[in-house]
DNA sequence: GATGAATGAGGCTTCATTCAT
DNA sequence: GATGAATGAAGCCTCATTCAT
């Protein structure tokens, strides 16, 4: 019993695979080289295909950059919530969705300056559909903002900026790591760069709370993609 | 009849000139397109000039963007002293450095993303060079940080870190200005984002003298450079 | 159990069918697009196959061409036989003759044209090939007007050269036809343009008994390929 | 006293000379071995000059083509109205013109049999451009017929549709070269199959007058183009 | 027999760099 | 000093052809 023709599992498989394999190779020469720098036939290489395969699967060189990108944004951005699952005190809450956010990026921190860099190369739609996707992650953390505001446990403040604060701060640990890495930890980095962004804006009400649920708040564990390290 | 030898000074006013026309063309085209996607004979245009000429005061591309870069972080970096000039109460010190920093950044902020995405394409001595001077420009915050701690106004912080934060925080305003500039201002930016890295770990002595002194702070007055603009 | 080397005629008829379903395609897409622009894969498309099927049954995408090439003039060099099948009078078989030329290169424009266009990208065996099918056609011709020349309605002239005059004056039909047909219709050109061919030439005995059979002398039928129409 | 800026005759004389030369080089390979198996490298070569430097005179190889054939058509075109100067006679103007076009298109066959193989590979306003160029030509043959036609020399035909006969009839001889010219000269040709195109079609009038200047009637001398010769 | 995924040679085109004027 | 014509290396991409399934 054959299946219909209609939807041949097996395919869909097989090209979900290649392109991913082909991304995978595309960060990492992208990351490492940069977009510009970085050929065709180096990228199949890396994938271990032919140079030609890679127009079975991908129009051109830009979407190639384009599903790298959108690959490392959605990646991160499902982290975010895979770390909340069954945390539902909103302090904890906020402390974990920023902690792994910033660990996010820490564990992936050439991948995260590839979007940096490279997000000009793409044509315009890209490049909003980049923005776009920037802004959904953001919201899962003004999420958790917006709920200890809710429950005066912060001040009220402009969420998105705040939340600029903090992202802008993880990146920088991508950034500056050459020099950030020497002078502190990546936790000492949390504890005093990042987290007090937010732990500044805490109502006496919401420390109060803080401190008693400090003891038991702990680092989420973020997957770790080795190609993408700082060398 | 002068030795070919001897020191002739109007050929290096010269060359200086030219060099500079060079690397104010170079800035432009890579700030407006990338350092890949600008061409010799573009730069070369926006300077007036031929696209031989280039090359009789610049090695190759690479060394023109080298020279680009440099020039706008050396730039940037004197804009701080020129700000202080006449200050000296620490903290006032403290948040004009801060202040300047800032708006030196939001005044070029395609220059500043350009220092950030191209840095890269550099070969590593070079990289090294640009990296000595950033840590240069951020001594003259840190001198400021620390003056203010010896002064008991600050807490004793690990100041590299913070400021790390402070220019990154600054930084951001460049990257995310497409965002940004749609929910506050610069003013407020600085106000809500930037000066609190420093202002929420004064002492209770440093919260008076601020308080105190407030009043006069005033924004510094920063070198525009038009092309460099966000569009 | 037939033994390997034993002839199976099954297999020849699949093959014959194959190569003849290959054949049709290409000449569609080789018409429509030309040879360099058909891709294999447009091809075994157009005949509904796999492009490596195409592999089975032609050594490569030359030897296609020829077969298409080959195709199309045996195809059209059968239809004057056909016509003059009953015919017996020496003028009505010449008329007959050189109407149905007029009208199979009429019926199947594009793929005569492709004959002209596509006969220099094959070797030079195929080219001599397709030349000598060509003189075989000219021959059917060619015997009418002798015919008519031995009976005395024709002026005595070079028998292949006029022979050329009225394939060439067909294939004109092919070729301009993006103006010609603005001007007249099919049967006005013969009338004026090909048939005045032979009709100039005639003897006055010629021309007596012409006008004495004109009267019943009708267009021979032809095949119609409607894929390899003009557009 | 130096040449004012915005005319400066030596460039374009260099411009013009390089591009007629690139096209020269292109209608030397595209007629030898069709545009498609034509690289760029082999028609720069031609030229005697790199494959880059092609493309700062010519936008891409389709407009090589186009220029190719376009400097085919209009050499073609400008050598009727040369060989008809100094001639006043209708018939011997109606002659002079037939016999030059036959004779430029037989001068270079190569050309010819280019503008026909290749025309279709060019984009549609491209193509547009040569069918109007093509009616330009034919316009010169037909006023040729008209004046006669005007003086009662010739039967008052299909005017555009004579000029048809007549130069698919020339462009035959290029076509069916190979065996044309084993069994008839030029010479031949044109007083067997393409002068009788008109001549059948004389009045009685006109026949008087053609047999009493026939004797002074001279072949035009025609420009040689000794790359594009049959092989 | 039939498929279509995979290969890789080769074409067009761009652009940093050189050099004759 | 200044020009810009000329070079040619190198990259992206296509597509005829092969071959494992």
């Amino acid at each position: 019993m054959p299946s219909p023709d209609e939807f041949v599992p097996e395919i869909n498989v097989r090209v979900a695979k290649r392109r991913s394999q082909l991304i995978q190779a595309a960060i990492i020469r992208f990351s490492r080289f940069g977009y510009h720098a970085s050929t065709i036939k180096e990228i199949a290489q890396e994938a271990g295909v032919s140079a030609g395969l890679l127009y079975q699967y991908m129009p051109d060189k830009q979407d190639l950059l384009f599903a790298a990108l959108l690959y490392i944004c959605q990646r991160n951005k499902e982290e975010i919530p895979a770390a909340l699952i069954g945390l539902t005190d909103p302090i904890e809450r906020l402390f974990t969705s920023v902690d792994a956010y910033t660990r996010v990026v820490a564990a992936n921190p050439q991948a995260v300056l590839l979007t940096y860099r490279e997000t000009k190369s793409l044509k315009p739609e890209y490049i909003e559909a980049m923005k776009q996707l920037e802004l959904e992650t953001n919201a899962l953390i003004a999420e958790c903002l917006e709920e200890c505001i809710r429950a005066k446990y912060l001040a009220e403040v402009n969420v998105e900026l705040l939340v600029y604060r903090i992202i802008t701060g993880a990146h920088a640990w991508a950034f500056k790591n050459w020099r950030l890495s020497k002078i502190v930890t990546l936790d000492e980095y949390l504890e005093q760069s990042i987290h007090p962004c937010w732990i500044s804006l805490m109502t006496p009400r919401g420390q109060k709370h803080y401190a008693k649920v400090k003891a038991h708040l702990r680092a989420p564990q973020i997957t770790d993609h080795p190609a993408e390290k700082l060398d």
